[in-house]
RNA sequence: GGCCCCGUUGUGUAGCGGCCUAGCACGCCGCCCUCUCAAGGCGGUAGCGCGGGUUCGAAUCCCGUCGGGGCUGCCA
């Protein structure tokens, strides 16, 4: 099924934090621009000032990049086509909105903010079957125009729409798809900025993309598109509409309703990059083997876009968390580790690390990987290991559950622990498991809970005796010696 | 309101007229393992929105209906 390569972009707005339809519509345009062996280009949409975040294009690279798609072409590597922002081909457009309304498939519309937005209120309130503008400024000179009321001094440019304009298309996904008639589109604003729709258009066939693969949002402007191509004697690119990713009340999915809408809220929460990327492969996909933990190139090497689902996922993340556990187990301990602590200095909670540190939680990190749902969880988890025993805190709900005869357990522990050697794990447990389970004759949950609670400080904790070898000998009687102290 | 897209267990999906008493994964519930928690093993729970057709036979085809979503911007 590959074919000749083909060249695909994503095309994100710069208008705040990245958004996961992002990086799930950057996942299925480079992995069939990868499966034809063509180009994968990422285009910064950034004609709306209004709604333009300055850094916000930056971070887009940044989860990008993180997420491990990497672009061949964009503004930051370049490549043939460039520049790869829209602002900066403000030149390239001017042509094209010339030949526009020179062969009359565009024309100039004075009409204010203010007329329009009557308008619309008028057709809303009378419920009008048909909507859109309508047509005053349509074959008349600015100054018959600026006789009329609504006039603005700077004009527009919309496209003329044909009674004939054909309103069905062939989705690469769906097949044939019919969509709404469009009104006389502005391609042209007052700003001098192209809309969305003229430049689309215009750099999709500047810059050779084959395919333009968006969001089933754009369905409905498709028509548009087709007209512009054919206005301009153009041969238009295949298109493919992705189903939406919803919220959970089946809404398009929203930062509003769902923080994971921010890209970035996966790294903040410390979820592996793969297991994060190999989750959206699965989204509206079937799974590529008889495992649902696949790879880029396993997806890239059985993709079809046949096999897209025409139904919006709701993204749920409970997968996902399987998935990041999945990934976490899979890593190499060491590797962990080090994932870890590039998480801790991402969200600020590790600066300057000291070395000494770094190397007692790359010990400790065999303890919790088995435990670890995502990256955060692995200083919690391991709190009591970089805490001063005298500023080990004992829970409440873990004092509480020390039975009647914690006192009895803790004295036979520290006894049996005090001239111990070596004082690793396995002699630990075989000294513990002597004087507590067959000297006091006690069950094992109950025999090492105080051990548990005076070591950690909680009733729940990575192994305990692998921990106490990491703690050493004298920090490990310290702590027993102080919980039995409060006894 | 108008136009368009969509409708399989809680979630993600398989299914494309008989192989479906609807499969898989996650979740959830239970059991086992066990120093807690996990991980792991075993078992269980739950679905074709509804109504008509077509057909020997429908989750699969057609129509209607209901439901959800998108668009309807000098936003993308």
């Amino acid at each position: 099924m590959t074919q000749t390569p083909a060249r695909l972009r994503v095309a994100p707005s710069p208008t705040g934090d990245p958004h996961v339809g992002t990086a799930y519509m950057s996942l299925f345009n480079k992995a069939y621009a990868q499966a034809t062996g063509g180009a994968f280009v990422l285009r910064i949409e950034d004609t709306d000032r209004a709604r333009y975040v300055a850094d916000s294009e930056q971070q887009i690279f940044d989860t990008l990049r993180w997420l491990g798609l990497p672009w061949d072409e964009g503004p930051d590597v370049g490549g043939p086509y460039a520049p790869y922002r829209q602002s900066e081909r403000l030149d390239t457009y001017r042509p094209f909105v010339e030949q526009l309304i020179e062969s009359g498939h565009a024309y100039y519309c004075w009409c204010s903010t203010e007329r329009l937005a009557g308008l619309r209120a008028e057709q809303q309130a009378a419920k009008a079957s048909v909507t859109g503008y309508d047509r005053l400024c349509l074959g008349k000179t600015r100054d018959e125009r600026a006789a009329l009321p609504g006039f603005s001094e700077t004009p527009v440019v919309r496209m003329l729409i044909p009674d004939d304009a054909p309103l069905s298309f062939t989705d690469v996904i769906r097949g044939e798809v019919n969509a709404p008639r469009p009104d006389d589109q502005v391609i042209l604003k007052a700003d001098g900025f192209p809309t969305y729709h003229l430049a689309v258009v215009v750099d999709d066939h500047l810059m050779g993309i084959t395919h333009v693969v968006r969001g089933e949002e754009w369905i409905s402007s498709t028509p548009k598109h087709i007209l512009l191509y054919q206005f301009l004697g153009l041969t238009p690119p295949a298109f493919a509409h992705m189903p939406l990713l919803r919220n959970t009340d089946k809404s398009k999915i929203s930062k509003r309703k769902n923080p994971a809408a921010r890209l970035v809220w996966f790294r903040e929460q410390g979820y592996l990059p793969e297991a994060l990327r190999n989750f959206l492969q699965l989204l509206a996909y079937p799974p590529v083997g008889e495992s649902e933990v696949a790879t880029f190139e396993e997806f890239v090497a059985g993709f079809d876009w046949a096999k897209v689902s025409t139904v919006g996922p709701i993204f749920d993340l409970t997968k996902l968390n399987w998935l990041n556990g999945e990934y976490i187990r899979a890593l190499a301990p060491d590797e962990l580790a080090a994932r870890i602590v590039e998480h801790l200095e991402f969200t600020g909670e590790w600066t300057d690390v000291d070395p000494a540190k770094a190397e007692l939680l790359r010990r400790a990190t065999p303890l919790i990987q088995e435990r670890l749902g995502v990256l955060s969880e692995a200083l919690p988890k391991l709190e009591f290991l970089f805490t001063a025993d005298a500023d080990l805190v004992v829970a409440d709900d873990a004092r509480a559950q020390l039975g009647e005869n914690a006192g009895e357990v803790l004295d036979a522990s520290i006894a049996a622990l005090e001239a111990l050697e070596p004082f690793a794990a396995d002699e630990i447990q075989a000294a513990l498991r002597a004087v507590l389970v067959d000297g006091l004759g006690l069950k094992p949950r109950f025999a090492f809970g105080p051990v548990r609670v005076g070591i950690t400080g909680s009733r729940v904790s990575p192994p305990l005796f692998e921990s106490m070898e990491l703690l050493g000998r004298e920090s490990s009687l310290t702590r027993l010696r102080a919980l039995r102290a409060t006894l």
